[in-house]
DNA sequence: GAGGTTTTCGCCTGTTGGTCGAAAACAGGG
DNA sequence: CCCTGTTTTCGACCAACAGGCGAAAACCTC
């Protein structure tokens, strides 16, 4: 045992499940290690943290080697991996983040860096597929309850674009009938006013949509057992 | 700088906010520190942790030279605080968890140690106040769309006790009769067939009920923006 | 203008949660 | 034994909400 791990001073990295929809599926911002240990299989963004940095700021700082971060809509904790064997010694412990990247937004990527379709992962790093994962099913839920859809989609948009956005992310279909509905009750859906050129083989002109907000906000019917006369 | 901040090396502690309810309020468990730095302060019990453990390992073990492991029925993990100024230097990074310990178990506590009501904190160590208000955040939010209830409950109970426990939690009133038909409609709750004794003022003696299972599940009607026809 | 395409909107239905009041089941006192 | 007070339970009603369907609207090309 090294004088370090005697003290139980740890290794603390941060890294981040970056994720993009498709019309077809997910993808993950990945980049392939040119190194051992684990050379050559794919790995999420992250490195060390900072000695005057909290771990947001410091996934903040490491993500933008490998996008821009002004395309990165959203930004949250998701957990802590530390299982002493989670990778090769020297033990490292992560704190997962969740990063959402608009569908517009293509932002320009370091050679060694690829979107990957979350359901046909190449062989990854570390415990990196799991924690993708986790990832996964984090904006899953959340898409049920919060506005976090904001983060999925352009600024302005269809509500033909956005089903197709819920769809992929949630990998089921989803009623545009519904999806506005549900969405303009809540508030988080506002009308522009403004319609869209219709398609090359016709159809009426979508119209035109916008988040009202662009930061995470919880929903309310989220909490069932509320408080009697909608006071408290 | 030393050659363990060079090499990006850090401290990790865990930390747990066990909660218990009272009639009148949540409860959160707090030992005295009896040295610098924060002599005297209040402090969530935690620990460092090992070399050959994760975080959720490491805070079970810290937790059971507190609070008889045995009384504490759910344990999950909050969220990761880091912020460089959280205490004093050197530098310490800590992984909060949520325990939740039942209202009929009194479990044996050290002479350091005691439970404090959460509206009434003493002063509190480091960043402990904010760490205790994410736990009950967490519980509050986690009772609508879980059976996280059965945490906080005995193994059996009548309606009106685990409204009071709701009601505690909540932080407002809560409906016996919409209490009841929600958590048995979803599952969780399962009547017993016995009944209790009446007070010693009369009454109708009240139906006895526990949980269906007890460990944690989310509960059906969380997921809005459901599949079509109930299936995929 | 006719036919095809896409989007939007109104209507209906089943489920859920909130509220209220009546009824049930007990104790105690006259 | 009946009446009152107390506590719990249950049924009924209502409003809000999500899911589904089909008609209508608004565009295209031919």
């Amino acid at each position: 045992m090294t004088r370090v791990e005697a003290e139980g001073l740890i290794a603390h990295d941060v890294l981040a499940v970056v994720l993009r929809m498709t019309p077809s599926s997910p993808e993950v911002l990945l980049w392939q290690r040119a190194r051992e240990p684990h050379d050559g299989r794919w790995a999420l963004p992250g490195g060390r943290l900072g000695a005057t940095e909290d771990v947001e700021a410091s996934v903040r700082r490491h993500l933008a080697e490998k996008v821009d971060l002004g395309e990165v809509a959203h930004v949250e904790q998701l957990s802590v991996f530390s299982d002493p064997h989670r990778g090769p010694a020297p033990r490292r412990v992560a704190t997962a983040f969740l990063g959402l990247v608009p569908s517009d937004a293509d932002p320009a990527v370091p050679g060694d860096t690829a979107w990957h379709p979350v359901d046909a992962l190449p062989e990854t790093a570390f415990d990196h597929g799991t924690i993708t994962t986790a990832g996964l099913d984090r904006l899953r839920a959340k898409l049920s309850y919060t506005n976090i859809g904001f983060a999925l989609a352009p600024e302005i948009f269809s509500i033909s674009e956005l089903r197709g956005l819920y769809a992929a992310a949630l990998g089921h279909r989803v009623s545009a009938t519904n999806l506005q509905r549900v969405l303009t009750r809540r508030g988080v859906l506002v009308p522009t006013g403004s319609t869209a050129a219709p398609g090359p083989s016709g159809g009426r002109p979508a119209a035109l949509f916008r988040f009202s907000e662009r930061s995470l906000r919880v929903t309310d019917p989220f909490a069932t057992l509320r408080p009697p006369d909608r006071d408290c």
